[in-house]
DNA sequence: ACCGAGTATGACATCGGTGTCATGACATCG
DNA sequence: CGATGTCATGACACCGATGTCATACTCGGT
């Protein structure tokens, strides 16, 4: 492989003169230029990474720790791909900004990450994106202080600089859709309770209720899912929790899931009540996992997760960070999505369950 | 960030003694290594991979070449995930070869690969693995002759070491199973006949019915997809295939098709005609899409495509290549997938479908 | 004709490792 | 006992860029 020594003697200049053409940090007259560009096609000469490395101090390398690209096809089952899409805003993202990704998959492993980051810091990465697969705490070992580090759909204790899914404005937003639309009875069947988006969501959810006036009634809100991955475990939660907000004196005229999968499961069971959608009752998803939402009959109003967008933030984020030495922000940065709104919620003033007559009961 | 000079004058040692320790090259006296060692963790000194790589000509990289991360979305509708399972798979196996992973998505613009091959090159990485998303011919510009590269999924007209797919020894196994199975009419339905896949897949067909002594029939297989996103032209011409055969003469009595998702197609067309799988008739996919074949009722048999297996025996190909200075082997590598049975195909002797009342008749 | 500013270029040291060669201290062997 | 070999270590140059500083040339102003 060429060098510069050998593109500089083959234009007559030297090996500066060719670095400035390279690098455009200061003027080379038009011959000198010509020569140069010349000896470099002839000679198919790349500079050498490597070596500007080790001079400037700059890598162009930016590291980026995800589970996405081995835990994908497991999840896919499950609906939802949220950190590969992270990923990808990322690619895009930093495309364009001359920088390098390293990517290392954790294989679902964390105990890896001291090893993929110790990797990361051989190859002196200027800056480290980590992505989570769902909103949450982390700790990452191993990262030294002044190493310049955007967590995406997580945040840690230290304060680094983090991107976020804001789920309490997405879930705000899809209720006071809702209450727009004529519902006030609106119950809320959350993810597990020691999620974070759970006690954002809630939060919003009460928003919203706040704003119209409506009294919050915590009978209405009730976890009914499971982070375990157990499935049948998690059906009966949602049947039990289902059957509770249904049984009330006043039941809800609307039903918010935790996530498109367990709307999807509160499709079948609302239906085995001999229940209609949306005439009888409406129902409302998170995630627009669009395979589910598009699918179900009727089509299901969600909220979107702006998974891309988040990944297109962190990236600029950390390339301001490295490229023009920008302090980080204080607070994390919350990207928002809309609600979409489908067939599943019925529009105009809703019905209300207790005067229906029941079509049919199925025991859990 | 502490340099090897640093640590030597820790330890009070030469620059070359810690080199030594940390490459084990020589000899070091116990001691010296316990002071070197000792020094480094004080120090918390990593390595430059950049002066090691300008003096040593090594740089531990190998560049990834494919389009799965930005296109998994998308494919995913479609069923079927085969570049980023190999991704995987080459992850696994370089995870412990010392090599680092340098990804770049080609976001399905095959125009920008001489862009992101010449960051490899600036990387001056050991070997690039280009993977494609079906089984096809490739022509990769700007790739110098003396760059070491494996393709995963598909070969090009240089011979490059290419891992394959071994498409016909699969068709031919699932097809053998079914005459095992009692089966003499099988027709099959293929992909589009400008794909590799088919005319392998069709010998395949043809080595096992020469093997079982079965005249082939011409009319017993036609092409029956799109390479196009045309849903509706791909469903038109799955239904003109599908009514073409059963109304020969002596029809079929097991439907090959050339992937899951034409054979979830065929299942609502049989069913339509009032067909009852697999009593009436027995059908039989390729890919191994879970999401598909193990949902359909009845469970749907098919051929597992080896996209990890694959991932990694192309790891394997470009390590033993760049490390140990093999050859490239001369014929492509062939991973064979077996064919999994489930339900959509009935043992023993198969009815005769123009023997069976036809129970409804939908037109196209 | 002289000077200062700007333009275009080169010499040289340097970044942080490793390859090569030399050297001193012992152990082994005939 | 001297020759030979192995072990443990250091001195030094070098990989291929770029930062710093110096230099030579051009040009307009006075």
């Amino acid at each position: 492989m060429s060098t510069i020594y050998d593109v500089a003697k083959r234009a007559g200049v030297s090996p500066k003169t060719v670095s400035r053409f390279l690098n455009g940090d200061a003027p080379v007259g038009r011959s000198t230029r010509d020569k140069v560009e010349r000896a470099i096609a002839e000679l198919g000469y790349v500079p050498s990474s490597a070596a500007r490395t080790m001079r400037s101090n700059r890598s162009g390398l930016v590291g980026l720790i995800t589970g996405a690209i081995t835990l994908t096809p497991r999840r896919m089952a499950l609906g939802g791909l949220p950190d590969i899409e992270i990923v990808q805003g990322i690619l895009r993202e930093l495309e364009e900004s001359g920088l390098t990704l390293l990517i290392s998959d954790t294989g679902g492993k964390s105990e890896r990450i001291p090893n993929l980051v110790r990797t990361f810091q051989e190859h002196r990465v200027e800056g480290i994106i980590f992505v989570a697969d769902h909103h949450m705490k982390v700790t990452l070992p191993g990262i030294a202080g002044d190493t310049k580090l955007v967590l995406a759909n997580c945040f840690d204790d230290a304060g680094s600089p983090a991107v976020l899914p804001n789920d309490r404005s997405g879930q705000k937003a899809l209720t006071e859709g809702l209450i727009a639309r004529g519902h006030r009875r609106i119950a809320y069947l959350t993810l597990g309770p020691e999620m974070e988006a759970t006690r954002l969501r809630v939060a919003g959810y009460r928003d919203a209720l706040a704003i119209a006036g409506i009294p919050f009634d915590p009978a209405l809100v009730t976890a009914a899912n499971l982070s375990a991955d157990d499935h049948l475990a998690e059906e009966q939660l949602l049947w039990d929790a289902l059957d509770r907000v249904l049984a009330l004196e006043e039941p809800p005229t609307v039903l918010c899931l935790g996530n498109d999968r367990m709307a999807l499961r509160a499709y079948g069971m609302l239906r085995s009540r001999g229940l209609t959608l949306p005439d009888d009752i409406s129902v409302a998803g998170y995630d627009d996992h669009t395979l589910i939402t598009e699918t179900l009959y009727p089509k299901l109003t969600t909220v979107k997760l702006p998974y891309a967008a988040m990944g297109v933030r962190a990236a600029q984020l950390l390339t301001s960070m490295v490229r023009d030495g920008n302090a980080a922000p204080e607070a994390p940065v919350l990207v928002g999505g809309p609600a979409v709104w489908r067939d599943s919620v019925r529009p105009g003033p809703a019905n209300r369950i207790s005067e229906l007559p029941m079509r049919g009961r199925n025991p859990a």
